[in-house]
DNA sequence: ATGAAAGCGCTAACAC
DNA sequence: GTGTTAGCGCTTTCAT
């Protein structure tokens, strides 16, 4: 009923404890035929051996776990990016926690601090807007910390981030030189760090095309798809109303896309690709980032840091990629009359 | 440099470690300003609690800790499905380690090794083909395990499914009933088991309408975007044609889709609901089923488990739900002129 | 209210 | 080759 223990393997086998412990580490220095003792022992015990009784001696070696805190584990970028870090992580025998933190500093500062009392080699982090001088405690104690998607203002560590701000450019130029000059923005909070470059990134376009910005067509803190459907539906009923819109994430352009009519009667560019942009008419121009890029140059880092890596904090940039298909490039109408 | 302990702890204050135990603790019996003052070395020192140690001597509790083993982390479904468990975990107070079998019983072995040696009160695993028999020495010793999306065949324990063939029946019904008579089915390897559930649904409908099934119709094995694509093109090249299909997945529908000029020009339900389905032309029919119920009723499962309940295995089924929107419903044509 | 000793399951550092 | 002793950081038990 209770979990077999060394000591029992090695009272089954006929040996000392410290035998079996070799055996099991798989050091030299045991008999071929002791050691074929002590295995048929496990095998019959079932035995297997308790690895953080492991770590908790063994200082030497880490505990081989890594922590992964994203804002939402549902969400596709994430979802993809978690599963390139697990594959690396598996890839070099360490296994991952996960948490959400719904973007609450609160519940970021909970699934931390769980974390590292496991005692966590190394900890991948999705920063919310919240401080983080918590962490300094446990990187002072060797708990290697990387930022992802966006960089932790009070933190100077590695970070992976993608360049925002030249992808909502470039969306935004290309509606702009399709002769749109009515540009709505529809994006999420301006305090999270992606969105606010984002927007600096769609004023850059309009600056350089000699525009200034009309406050009316700019809607930020969008937090959900009926959000984005609600913000839609405001601007259609402008006196003025945009002729194109620049959506600042995945989210927001699927509230948008849900509530259109077909043929879509804006222009519309949208950050973050979906899987049936393509498919749809017309199909949707995107900007892309590559969450399986930044996920395995986020590990990557992580572990060259675990191994020893102490040199300088690197910031990584990713590009984004412009997907032109065709809903950017739609001729000028007005969405009313 | 180091991590403090209880130890250092009790030194800065002047205090036995066992007092400081009894204040991390939070137990009754400690004067408040020794309290006051042990608390006021924690915050000095940036002391933690090491978790791992703690669960080493105190087996009343466990680890706080759950396993969750999907197929694959990335997939929507189970992205979305994680994302409920961990909800359900974090708000119990316990972490999640996960990680990606990629169908393979050999990763699957590994990945639930590294988590029974980190001792997990619990696993959530979606189980591959291969056997679970390595599972019994640690559930003996008291791990609870709950099934999601697919029984495993050599484990009697708490599991988590839809119903499958109930849901393709449905779907194909709903093809029969608008006057199809050769419709494909294009699914991923029979063996997994949600797969052959599919299938038989879909075999279910052609033989309640009285209909043969044409085994050119049926492809079986896909195990990606290309390969349904492939499968498509091969369908379509038939001297006799179908005039609709059944998608047994989401990544089939999406080759599909991907591989078909619009207007799709045959008819198509697929298993699985998109993001942008209703935005399709014609908007995409489906089978839906709820991957956050999915995640939540496992999760309670195994948390009553681990709370004590010892009653006979449960066997929650849970309803898909058909979503028909147009997809499905086009008249019959032929694909090839 | 506080502390000393023992021990959780394991490995490091020495014996033999 | 194999066993013994000590101790990782903590909680239990029993004193005081």
């Amino acid at each position: 009923m209770k979990r077999p223990t060394m000591k029992d393997v090695a009272q089954a086998a006929g040996v000392s404890l410290m035998t079996v412990s070799r055996v099991i580490a798989g050091e030299a220095g045991v008999s071929p035929d002791t050691a074929a003792r002590v295995e048929q022992a496990v095998r019959k015990l079932g035995y297997q051996r308790n690895d953080n009784a492991r770590n908790l001696r063994q200082k030497r070696l880490g505990t081989s776990t890594v922590g992964l805190v994203v804002d939402d584990l549902a969400n596709p970028f994430y979802a993809l990016m978690v599963r390139s870090i697990e594959d690396e992580a598996h890839r070099r025998g360490y296994v991952v926690l996960v948490g959400s933190t719904n973007d609450e500093p609160r519940r970021e500062r909970e699934v931390i601090a769980a974390f590292t009392a496991r005692q966590v080699d190394g900890l991948i982090i999705v920063p919310t807007i919240g401080g983080h001088q918590f962490l300094k405690p446990p990187m002072e104690a060797g708990t290697q910390v990387v930022c992802v998607d966006r960089p932790a203002r009070d933190l100077d560590v590695d970070t992976v981030t993608v360049d925002n701000r030249d992808g909502a450019r470039g969306a935004v130029t290309h509606l702009l030189d399709h002769g749109h000059t009515r540009i709505a923005y529809l994006g999420d909070r301006y305090e999270i760090w992606t969105q606010s470059e984002r927007y600096a990134g769609y004023l850059d376009a309009l600056t350089a095309h000699g525009l200034a910005v009309d406050p009316d067509l700019v809607r930020h803190g969008l937090r959900s798809h009926g959000d984005a459907q609600g913000a839609l539906a405001a601007l259609r009923a402008l006196p003025d109303p945009p002729t194109a819109l620049f959506s600042s994430n995945d989210v927001i352009t699927l509230g948008v896309l849900d509530g259109l009519e077909h043929p879509t009667p804006i222009s519309i560019v949208g950050f973050d690709d979906l899987p049936l942009a393509k498919q749809l008419d017309p199909p949707l121009t995107v900007v892309s980032q590559d969450p399986v890029a930044v996920g395995s140059t986020a590990a990557n880092l992580l572990f060259s840091r675990i191994d020893g890596d102490r040199s300088a904090p690197r910031k990584v940039v990713l590009l984004t990629r412009f997907i032109a298909r065709r809903s950017g490039a739609r001729p000028v109408q007005r969405v009313s009359d």
